[in-house]
DNA sequence: GTCTATAATTTGATAGAC
DNA sequence: GTCTATCAAATTATAGAC
């Protein structure tokens, strides 16, 4: 592995950065030249025009963005703990990549033209379809109430990512330090394993 | 009252459906212009500059953004119907300005240097100290858990405003029309009281 | 107040020398 | 592969006639 990267990737980093930071509509060609140190005529030599740029970056951050339900959705855990182990990670992931939520939210919204049509077929039947039999297993036996799997997995990322969204706000009206944040982002944790099991458990 | 609106609160409404569909960085003088059927120098001469005017479309949608949650906070309700309140009142914004939610946390992120400046002293101590001595109040007589009234209201925001968000996603991961997205976030209404409620009653 | 014209920059993208 | 130069179009904003 060596030390220098090509222009290539030097490129596409620095579109990651940028493009994750001020979206599609607020990043210019010029500033990814810049943040790479090169010139607008590279970037558009290597990838040919923002929007091919800009897609083969999105489809990547989007891929991660799932990366972690993708993984534990169909583990052979207990839903419970299957439940523990999904605000845990994303939680973790999120903290990492904090500008991730708000990337992948923002452009699906502001520009689904050119984002929608690259996320194609995930086929939730088939993404869904553990979760949903564990889901009908558990609930047979009475130890929870009956529910879809994707009502589920929605109040999971919803009280998960929302603080990654709202952040600047939360931080804002609630006078947090970035110190506050994280800590409080961290408490989420166990709190939202035990809001999303005690709603479905009998 | 005129059937007739003057040029400036034409280009005020025009302004105020481009900027919430497609945010400050995607919005030209020139997008407005048109919708309001006149010139960027009406624009311009009425409101000066780009900047100025999302800044006075932003304050308006930012106060109609948290105008449910701060009208009812402070209402005299018993905890459990004033979540029930909350919920059913805010879906039903969101349902009626469904870019609202996309547009403030965009903007809050994408440019907090125009936006922050804006929201300036809520007060927060003062909007939660009501809610704050409710809680206090009847966790004491031991109907609920001791919790802190932001993360009770982070909760109730994150299970109503995720969905909207959310809900190009939504809609293309879980295959759903129109009519069945609608109907789902209004399924959630009691969902997400019930979810909200069982989380801190004992 | 409203328009046309235009200024001054910036944008995405290409041509062409090396 | 990398650069400079350049294009055509679009951008925010202003000047000035009426």
């Amino acid at each position: 592995m060596s030390d220098v990267l090509n222009t290539e990737t030097v490129i596409r980093n620095a579109a990651r950065k940028i493009f994750t930071s001020k979206g599609f509509d607020g990043t210019t060609v010029q500033d990814i030249a810049d943040e790479a140190g090169t010139t607008k005529s590279m970037v558009n030599y290597y990838f040919r025009s923002k929007e091919k740029l800009f897609s083969s970056i999105f489809q990547e951050e989007f891929q991660h963005f799932f990366a972690v339900i993708a993984t534990y959705l169909n583990a052979d855990l207990p839903l419970r703990d299957k439940i523990a182990q999904i605000v845990e990670l994303d939680t973790n992931k999120f903290s990492a990549f904090p500008e991730l939520p708000v990337f992948v939210m923002s452009e699906v919204n502001r520009n689904p033209g050119i984002v929608l049509s690259l996320i194609g077929k995930v086929s939730t039947k088939e993404f869904l379809a553990v979760l949903t039999k564990q889901i009908d297993a558990e609930s047979k036996k009475g130890v929870i109430k009956k529910i879809k799997a994707e009502d589920l997995l929605l109040n999971i990322q919803a009280l998960t990512i929302f603080p990654f969204i709202n952040r600047p706000l939360m931080m804002k009206l609630f006078n947090l330090t970035e110190l506050q944040y994280v800590h409080k982002i961290n408490e989420r944790k166990k709190q939202i394993a035990d809001i999303i099991w005690d709603s479905i458990k009998i």
